[in-house]
Formats: structure tokens, C-alpha cells, sequence
DNA sequence: TTGCTAATCCCCT
DNA sequence: AGGGGATTAGCAA
């Protein structure tokens, strides 16, 4: 056999190597190196030559060990690789694949087994590389073309004394050998990648299995409920609910309450419906809730609303709340019931946790609460300050329309539009089950103000949650959630800590409500000025919601009422009343927005020297609102310290017969009021219509709109001049839409030091303060400066504002010696 | 074992 | 025919 032609199989054509290749690509791939399978290996066993081949390749030294047969038939080409010369490729070639024609093993091996036996000492390998030189240059071409052409090829060959092929090749390997190379690359980032989201998915899971709270280190308040015992719960509640209203049917056709076989104490029912979660350390949170609250058993234990305790150990099916298994809705739920827990607890617990001070109000024991309680959205922001207040009033609407207007954003807006700038529910969780709104939760946002510049606007994002622990007792609980959701922004100096309210019905109609609000805030933001009001919970406080529920339900009560007591001196039909209604509450809407410079508005901030320093101002374009003029609109406010209580500032500026007094649109003398609608038991919860006397006879009179409101928190006086056409259409019920608008006016609350503002209907002010404070006044004016939304304002008009607002306060001043 | 490299085989355009 | 993917074999770490 010529076998010398094998020297060169670096340039052996299409045979060579390739013969031997083939043998094995006939083998079954996994056989390479050494690995040969077992059953393969007994039958070359069985042959005789093969055994003779393998001892010849360990004689050659071949290393590689296990190569086997199979190794062999691969290096045996080498073995010849000696001499030069082409002709006996094609012998080999022929030989090679006669055997590998054969398609057998053992006659292929046989028939190599002579061959390794014949290689030469000198054996050179086949095996080689190019030499760095040769791959340099190889480099140094591929960074430029990776592709190179045939002519290029052909030099590069030439110049490196390699073969074309094998330029060709090392081309194409290295072409291969990046393609792997990137792909490696992206394995590995995927890889990290997956192993970064496993860690944190484990981490979550085991998070949420032995929580701890991300700050201090300690057991997190969210406790260990798992996701299973959450929906058991809900279960329970479910079935809690499902059970009343059988025994209520079963009570109807017996004729007398049935009871669902309950020992006849709350507590059973309250377990259920938030479980009695001894988790929290507080043991049956809610059920002494129930017993804590005023009304006794017999009120809502009436048989038909005890629930069982005992309740079918059903599992719980997934979705009873809509609640989707995604881990953040599972997150929202666990701080929901724990904002809950402290929420009811907040509300049951009395001294010392909360302290009652001077005027009647109670504000929270710092101490005695971080005892008590485990926070369970993190520690307080060192810059933060925090303010808690709770209170408790009697209000005339039921459990259930109060739990339903605080889960509607538009209605919760609408029950408190001095307190709420702008609000929506961003993502509802749950709607509630069984049709009510136990159980419901959902994300809000919501811009809260106090109506001063000097107070700038609290943007929260918060969770809501709603239970209904007992019959006729429900809970609304609110927490922020900036915690939870890592990219909400950063934007909210402030956070709100569980807060709500808890809610009883009466038998009178009345609900008790005790309302707690607790937050913490950066301070520097607000005015120094209404820093002691803010921070005893007088302007976000509980004091505040409870005031405001108290007098805007109230004021529906009263409407509903088909005995509406109207002093007005025109007869207002009652459609128009309802006109006016709406229309004074736009005004009072817009001039809070004026005021807060909330968002619902586009203001444009004005920085002008010759503005006040406390004087704020700013700028809007108003263009297609029917409900105001077209044009710029400038709005100015600004808030001073007077030395008088809120109550008799709140006389004095709504009395239309010393409106003179500060009012420029007074034309100097009192003013007549033309109709009057009453809001409230007190008078000063009012809606009413006011004329500036004519100066002379052929001077057209001027009407004034106004809306009055006070509370144990603050009052306000709204005002602004109305097109007495337009508003002879509002008083027979026209669409008060269409009425064009500015408002002015003025906002009182306590200076915060003592005092506290007295309403005679206020059920809670039983001693109201005293005069020890003084009063905080915000004046507010919005004055159209140019019908043209283009033009631009001038210097003049923004001064004219800035002497309006100090004239005013300097009159009122004036007219209102210090009470002291 | 793993990775790299030179070379082959085979399919597709 | 040539490119490119798949595969193989030799070798080094």
C-alpha cells in the first residue's frame, strides 16, 4: 500500500481523513473518545483483530486512551503522513472507503489493524496548527473581512504558504467560531439573568413565608399568613355572608330572627371576618372591637347577623375576591389586613395610646404606638415628621352609604371637596363579595389639601380596604403603598400610615364614626406658619374628615329631607335650589383648586417682584369652559395670622351688611341678600345670593353668589359675582353649566395653638377652646386679566391683584380689633 | 472533562 | 460552486 501519500493529507483532496471520517460518522455518535459503549466494545472484542488494534495504539503512544478502535482508524492516516507525494492519496482513499463501504466495524478495524502496526517511529501528526505568524495574519485579514473573496484567498494562501482550502477553512471555522463564541456569550447573560430571578423569586417566597420587616430587622407585621389562610379567610367571610342572608330569608317566613346556631358574642363573627389573627399579638383584635364599641351585643347580634364561627372547612376556591395569584396582589392583600388590624386597634384602644388634650381632640402617644404596634410599611423617613389624630362624631348616614362613597372616587370626592383636590382609583383588587363591599380593595391616588398656599398639596398613593366586621360595623382602612411598588415615584413627601375609619350604625339613623389619620411628612415643605396646625392634625387630620363628613352629610340630609327649611325671600323652585346648589359648589370646587394650585388646573407659577413674598400668584389659560370666562385667569392667595378666633372672623366676613367693610365689589354699602338656601343646622352652612346696592338708579346692581361653610375645623366663605340673567336661569333650574364664574374668597382654620373652632350644631366641641388662638386666614382672589387667552399679563395687572389681596387683609384687620 | 482548532461532510441556495 | 451548519479528530489545560 502507498501510504505515503498520506504525508500530505494537509493537502489531500477529497480523501484522506475523510475515509476514516466516515467510518466513525457510522458509528453511533456518542462512541467518540474512548466512550465506546459497551456492547460495541464486546463485539470488537470478540474480533480478534480489533484486540490487536487496540494494543498497537497504546504501543504508538497515541495517548488519548480511550480512543479504541475507533481512535485508531482515525490516526492511522498519520502514521503515514512521512513522505511526500500525491499519488497514493487516491490508493488510500479507495481503501478507505472500501471499508467504510463495508459498513462494518470489525472488518473495518480488521483491516486498519495492520496499518497501525506498520506506522513508522517518525510518526509526524497529521494534527498540526498554524503557526502564530500564519494565524496573525489570518487575524489581521478577518477583522477586516471575515468574508474574504477567492482572490484574497488565494494571496493570503501564497503568502503563508498554506493551502487555499485551508485558508478557506480557517475562514469558515472562524466565522463558526464566533457565531459560538456570541451565542456563549448570550447563554450566559440569559443564565445570570435566570439565576438572578430565581434567587429573587426565592427570596420573595421566602419573604413572605418568615417576613421581616426591610428596616429594623424585626418580624414584620404582616405575620405569617399564607396565601392559603388568606383565602380561607375570605372564604370564611364568604361564607359568613352567605349564612346571614339564609338565616335572614329562614327569618323572614318563621317570623322571628333565626339565629345560625352562634354563641350569641360578636366575637365569633369578627373572627371571621378578618380571622381572629393571633399573629398580630393582639389576639382577638376585632372581636374586641365589637364589645369596645358603644352600642352592646343586643344591636347587632340580633340573632340573623351572628354569624358561626364554625364554617365548613371548604377549601377556599382561588378566586372568591377576583383576587389573581400574581405576588403583588398577594402583597396589596397582606399589608390591606394588617392595615386593618392596626386600624382597628387604633380605634378601640384608648389610653395610653392616644392622649386627650386641651379642646377635646386626642392625638397619638408616639411611644405607647411603636410599642404597640409593629409598623407595617417601614420606618419613619428620618426628615419626616409625624402627626396621628382620632376622632370619633356621631354622623347622619348608615354604615353601608358611608362604606360605599368612601370605595367611589367620584363620591368620595364629592363628600369631602374641601379636603380633596383630585382623586381616582388607579387598579381595583376586589370589588367586595357577595355583592357588598366586604372584602373590597383597591388602589387610589389622591391629592389632599389644607386651603393655603402656604400648604403645599399631599399626593399619595394608597391602598383602601374595606371590611365589615359585624352587622352594621364596618371598617375602611387606607395605607400607602410607595413601599411595595418599587417604581411608583419618589414624588410624595408624604406617606400615609393605616388610617380610616371605623363605622357603626345607630338606631337613629345616625352612624358612629371614629376616624383616625395617621401620616408622616416632610415638614420643611409647609409654611411655619401652619406647621402647629398640620402637626396636631388639624389640617389632614382625623378632626378634619370627621368635621367635613358631619357637615356635608348633613347638608344631604337636609335636601333629601322634603321639609327643606328655606328663609329665601323669592320662591326658588326646587329644581332651581338644586341648580343653585351645584353651581355654588363648582365655585367652591374651583376655588379650592385656585387656592392649592392642585393639579386639576394647568397653573403657571409667577415669580414677580413686585409681588408679596407670601403672595402667591399664578396663571392660567381659560378657553372653551362655559363654566368661566375666556381669557387669562390669575389667581392670587395668600394666607395671614389674625389675632381673632375663626368663629368671629367667619361672622364678620359673611355678613352681607359689613361687606362694605372689605369688599370692593360692595360699592361701599351693604349688601342685600336675595335667597338664601341653608346647607346646615347652622347658619352659617349656607348658600346664598347677594346684591350690591345700587349706587344710583340707572346703575345696573351687581349679584353675588356665595357659599358659606363651617366646621369644628375650619370655614370658608366663597363668593363670586354671577350674570344676573344667567342666574335667573339657574333659579328656575336651568342648567348651571353654562354660568361663567370666577371665585373668591376666604378659608379659616385655628392657628393651631389651642383654639378651635366652634360650630353650634358641632355635637363633639363641647367646650370649645376658648379665644387662646388666633385664627389663620387665607385670602383668595381668581380675576380674569384679559378676555384673550394669547395676551400677556401685565405688570399692572399682577399689582393690581397683589394691592386687592393686601387692601382686603388690611380692611379685615382693621375691622376686627384683637380679641385679647 | 472541556475548549480550541483544523478539517470533513452534507445541505442549501 | 460555495457558504454555512454539523460533525470529527487531535490536542492542551
Amino acid at each position: 500500500m502507498s501510504f505515503g501519500g498520506f504525508l500530505d493529507n494537509s493537502h489531500a483532496g477529497d480523501g484522506g481523513g475523510g475515509g476514516g471520517a466516515r467510518i466513525v460518522a457510522d458509528i453511533p455518535y456518542n462512541m467518540r473518545g474512548g466512550a465506546l459503549s459497551q456492547p460495541l466494545s464486546k463485539s470488537m472484542f470478540s474480533s480478534p483483530g480489533l484486540s490487536l488494534a487496540l494494543q498497537t495504539t497504546m504501543e504508538g503512544g497515541g495517548g488519548g486512551g480511550g480512543g479504541g478502535g475507533i481512535g485508531d482508524i482515525g490516526r492511522m492516516p498519520e502514521s503515514y503522513e512521512i513522505s511526500g507525494g500525491g499519488g497514493g492519496r487516491r490508493s488510500r482513499d479507495e481503501e478507505h472507503e472500501s471499508r467504510s463501504g463495508s459498513d462494518n466495524m470489525d472488518g473495518g478495524a480488521s483491516g486498519d489493524d495492520p496499518d497501525a502496526d506498520d506506522g513508522k517511529p517518525p510518526r509526524k501528526k497529521r494534527y498540526h496548527r498554524h503557526t502564530p505568524q500564519q494565524i496573525q495574519e489570518l487575524e489581521a485579514l478577518f477583522k477586516e473581512c471575515p468574508h474574504p473573496d477567492e482572490k484574497q484567498r488565494l494571496e493570503l494562501s501564497r503568502r503563508l504558504c498554506l493551502e487555499t482550502r485551508q485558508v478557506k477553512f480557517w475562514f469558515q471555522n472562524r466565522r463558526t467560531q464566533m457565531k459560538t463564541q456570541l451565542e456563549r456569550h448570550e447563554n450566559s447573560i440569559l443564565r445570570q439573568e435566570n439565576d438572578k430571578l430565581r434567587a429573587e423569586n426565592m427570596s420573595i417566597r421566602e419573604a413572605m413565608r418568615n417576613p421581616m420587616c426591610s428596616n429594623c430587622g424585626g418580624p414584620a407585621m404582616i405575620g405569617d399568613i399564607s396565601l392559603e389562610e388568606q383565602h380561607l379567610r375570605i372564604e370564611n367571610a364568604r361564607l359568613k355572608d352567605e349564612l346571614d342572608r339564609v338565616c335572614a330569608l329562614a327569618g323572614k317566613f318563621l317570623g322571628r330572627p333565626v339565629s345560625s346556631m352562634a354563641p350569641p358574642m360578636p366575637n365569633s363573627s369578627l373572627e371571621l371576618g378578618v380571622g381572629g389573627n393571633n399573629h398580630f399579638g393582639g389576639g382577638g383584635v376585632l372581636s374586641s372591637t365589637a364589645s369596645a364599641l358603644p352600642l352592646g351585643p343586643p344591636d347587632f347580634g340580633v340573632g340573623i347577623s351572628t354569624a358561626s364561627s364554625v364554617v365548613p372547612s371548604s377549601r377556599a376556591s382561588n378566586n372568591v375576591m377576583g383576587i389573581d395569584h400574581s405576588l403583588e396582589r398577594s402583597m396589596y392583600l397582606e399589608l390591606a389586613l394588617a392595615a386593618m388590624d392596626e386600624l382597628v386597634k387604633l380605634a378601640q384602644t384608648d389610653e395610653p395610646l392616644w392622649l386627650r388634650i386641651e379642646g377635646g381632640r386626642e392625638i397619638m402617644n408616639p411611644n405607647e404606638y411603636s410599642r404597640a404596634i409593629t409598623p407595617c410599611i417601614g420606618l419613619k423617613p428620618n426628615e419626616y415628621v409625624s402627626e396621628a389624630s382620632r376622632e370619633t362624631g356621631m354622623v347622619i348616614i348608615n354604615s353601608l352609604a358611608l362604606v360605599e362613597t368612601l370605595m367611589d372616587s367620584n363620591k368620595w370626592a364629592e363628600m369631602f371637596p374641601c379636603m380633596i383636590a383630585r382623586t381616582s382609583t388607579t387598579d381595583v383588587i376586589s370589588n367586595g363579595m357577595g355583592g357588598t363591599r366586604n372584602g373590597a380593595l383597591q388602589l387610589m391616588h389622591a391629592e389632599l389639601q389644607v386651603l393655603s398656599p402656604l400648604v403645599p398639596v399631599r399626593e399619595v398613593n394608597f391602598l383602601r380596604f374595606c371590611k365589615q366586621h359585624a352587622e352594621g360595623v364596618w371598617a375602611v382602612v387606607d395605607v400607602s403603598i410607595d413601599t411595595i411598588r418599587e417604581n411608583s415615584p419618589s414624588f410624595s413627601s408624604c406617606r400615609r400610615l393605616p388610617s380610616g375609619c371605623v363605622v357603626q350604625d345607630m338606631p337613629n339613623g345616625y352612624s358612629k364614626v371614629t376616624w383616625v389619620e395617621h401620616a408622616e411628612y416632610d415638614e420643611s415643605a409647609v409654611h411655619e406658619l401652619y406647621r402647629p396646625l398640620v402637626r396636631a392634625g388639624m389640617g389632614f387630620g382625623a378632626q378634619r374628615w370627621v368635621a367635613a363628613l358631619q357637615r356635608q352629610c348633613e347638608c344631604l340630609a337636609i335636601l333629601m329631607s322634603s321639609a327643606v327649611s328655606t328663609r329665601d325671600h323669592t320662591a326658588i323652585t326646587s329644581s332651581g335650589r338644586k341648580s343653585m346648589l351645584k353651581l355654588a359648589q363648582r365655585m367652591t370646587d374651583n376655588f379650592c383648586a385656585g387656592v392649592c394650585a392642585s393639579t386639576v388646573y394647568k397653573w403657571n407659577k409667577l415669580c414677580a417682584n413686585n409681588v408679596d413674598k407670601d403672595v402667591r400668584v399664578m396663571t392660567r389659560q381659560s378657553v372653551d369652559d362655559p363654566g368661566e370666562p375666556p381669557g387669562i385667569v390669575l389667581s392670587a392667595a395668600t394666607s395671614v395670622w389674625l389675632p381673632v378666633s375663626p368663629q368671629r372672623l367667619f361672622d364678620f366676613l359673611r355678613d352681607e351688611r359689613l361687606r362694605s367693610e372689605w369688599d370692593i365689589l360692595s360699592n361701599g354699602g351693604p349688601m342685600q341678600e336675595m335667597a338664601h338656601i341653608a346647607k346646615g343646622q347652622d347658619h352659617g352652612n349656607c348658600v346664598s345670593l347677594l346684591r350690591a346696592s345700587a349706587m344710583n338708579a340707572n346703575q345696573s346692581s351687581m349679584l353675588i353668589l356665595q357659599e358659606t361653610c363651617i366646621d369644628a375645623a375650619g370655614s370658608l366663605v366663597v363668593y363670586a359675582p354671577v350674570d344676573i340673567p344667567a342666574m335667573h336661569v339657574v333659579m328656575n333650574g336651568g342648567d348651571s353649566a353654562y354660568v361663567a364664574l370666577l371665585p373668591s374668597g376666604f378659608a379659616i382654620v385655628p392657628d393651631g395653638t389651642g383654639g378651635r373652632v366652634g360650630s353650634e350644631t358641632d355635637n363633639n366641641s363641647g367646650g370649645s377652646g376658648g379665644g387662646a388662638g388666633g385664627s389663620l386666614l387665607t385670602v383668595a382672589f381668581q380675576i380674569l386679566v384679559n378676555s384673550l387667552p394669547t395676551a400677556k399679563l401685565t405688570v399692572e395687572s399682577v399689582e393690581t391683584v397683589n394691592n386687592l389681596i393686601s387692601c382686603t387683609v388690611q380692611k379685615i384687620k382693621a375691622a376686627l380689633p384683637s380679641d385679647n
